[in-house]
DNA sequence: TTGCTCCTCACGTCACGTGAGGTGGC
DNA sequence: TTGCTCCTCACGTCACGTGAGGTGGC
């Protein structure tokens, strides 16, 4: 059974990030397409495009593409680990440590968010003030 | 009576951005100091400092500095027509509809967020898989 | 064969970080 | 007077945007 492949602009459109993007995330080694034609098309499969999702999903909590990549890494290695049935303890507590960083990122998001809410509220106690 | 005056060290610390974040935000005419020391120190008032708060509490709904720029201006300018009791119902709206764009950033950012959380409860998940 | 999609440079941009070298103020 | 704070360049960085000029593939 032969697998799918997906040119750039399809892969672009379905999981919301410019081409240009995506291409970024090549260059600095965080996702990479799986082949090329012999023209020199990039081509993802799906495993592709579910690390492209996962990393569109993941920016918002303010993590640097480093720190994805790190993640990503982890997250691959014990996914083998399990497989190979070795070393998953290690794999494991090492993808744990990375989880954690996004969670502290993911929470001060969230205080930034509420922070943000509340300064807006003002402002728009500011604005009725002005209505009459 | 006189009036506060604080260097920018001071004010960096208790807004709780880097210096060279406030000397960035003169530089594009966002927030300037009130006055200068003969030595050409800055010098923030209380009201300087008030608007460095709301930046730095609206920039995490993700609007560019230049919209942020528009949306002081627009509140000065609301304050300023209701102090002199005319033209508060146009300045009024012209700031309701940057405060709009300021909400949708915001609900965006929200929504941003919660796939972010989504996204992490699924390689939590993962994790677990690895743990045993 | 004609478009539409993709390719690689490569410079631009936004919001700062980070020294370098020098001066001001309690 | 000694530090500590502040000053102005000015180059660097991160995560892309935006053409320019050229080729691939249904």
């Amino acid at each position: 059974m032969l697998e799918e492949h997906y040119q750039i602009g399809t892969v672009a459109e379905t999981v919301g990030l410019s081409l240009r993007t995506i291409r970024y995330y090549e260059e600095i080694g965080l996702v990479s397409p799986s082949g090329r034609t012999d023209g020199g098309f990039r081509l993802y499969t799906e495993a592709d495009i579910e690390r492209l999702h996962l990393v569109k999903a993941l920016k918002p909590v303010g993590m640097s593409l480093e720190t994805m990549g790190t993640l990503l890494e982890r997250a691959d290695a014990l996914e083998v680990a399990v497989a190979a049935g070795d070393g998953v303890e290690d794999a494991a507590r090492a993808f744990e440590r990375v989880l954690e960083t996004a969670h502290r990122h993911l929470e001060e998001w969230q205080e930034r968010l509420e922070q943000a809410r509340t300064a807006l509220a003002g402002l728009d106690r500011l604005a009725k003030t002005g209505d009459r």
